[in-house]
DNA sequence: CCTACAGTCTACAGTAACTGTAGACACAAG
DNA sequence: CTTGTGTCTACAGTTACTGTAGACTGTAGG
């Protein structure tokens, strides 16, 4: 249970072995100990901070304050509220993406509802998207609420 | 209200004049005539194609999706079944996010309600980004839920 | 011992959907 | 005529990875 390469180290946190290097490169790991072949080892502390941080990838926290609440952890002594802080803020965004995405919820569940399958020319979803009045919120409200997300290749 | 530059078709649908000039070059929106000094001119026909652009990617459809229906909507003699098959699927997609969101929700609440204001070597919401066990899903479930999401710079 | 074959290495290019920058030209108001 | 804002092109930068090429390493079977 001492070192491990690389690929356990992966399957161990669920991160894959591409994006561990990645996090090395850009200091988000520490350059690990190597075997005299040059493959990377790891310990039980890799393992531990890997999972930290993506625990809190996968809570939407970014990887510029992930790198901050990492540098938080080694200073003990400071104010606890710098972190609760970070944790408020990032509560606060994800509601309103929440409340964003119910209101998406919405209309597509209107236009797919009114679809009734006739010909394109008179498609009730088309003709919704082309109908910017009906708009959720008219002029600048839910922009990018989901796009460029790597799991939406709709 | 004949030919419109750039800018006003930017006021016109809340896109941002780089943003259309990105659509032009990505052919999601046509080229347009020019001014004799070189300036694009733009119509209503644009605006409103770039309405229905803004539309369609404030409801999360990708780039690709969107230019999958502008095509479709040239030909409206094809059977709408295709168009409501890509917003059921946009629409499976949004509640999929949903229900992510909220787990996530739920676990910052009660990061943020532990945290009692001590020193950071206590602080609950460190150790809950550092106890991998009570997490979610505990190996691949919410991951890139917000990630790289251009909203989220937390 | 030899041969597959999976795992690892580096370095770099590609992805999505823009955003920002630099330097030059255009146009309207005062 | 100057000032300021708008527009032009072309290209680099952003975020958080993912994928690829080409070479080396480590291991299990025969």
């Amino acid at each position: 249970m001492g070192m491990m390469t690389i690929g356990k180290l992966a399957s161990a946190t669920g991160v894959k072995v591409t994006t561990i290097r990645y996090y090395e490169c850009i200091d988000l790991l520490p350059e690990p100990d190597r075997s005299k072949s040059g493959q990377r080892l790891y310990d039980q502390n890799a393992v531990e901070r890997l999972a930290f941080i993506r625990h809190a990838r996968d809570l939407g926290f970014s990887v510029k304050t992930v790198r901050e609440l990492i540098s938080l952890q080694v200073e003990p002594d400071r104010d606890c509220a710098v972190v609760d802080q970070i944790a408020r803020r990032q509560l606060g965004e994800v509601r309103r993406r929440l409340t964003q995405l119910e209101a998406l919820e919405a209309e597509l569940k209107r236009m797919v509802s009114a679809c009734e399958g006739g010909r394109i020319g008179t498609c009730s979803v088309l003709a919704s998207l082309s109908d910017h009045e009906t708009c959720l919120a008219d002029d600048h409200a839910g922009a990018e609420v989901l796009a460029s997300s790597p799991s939406l290749k709709a």
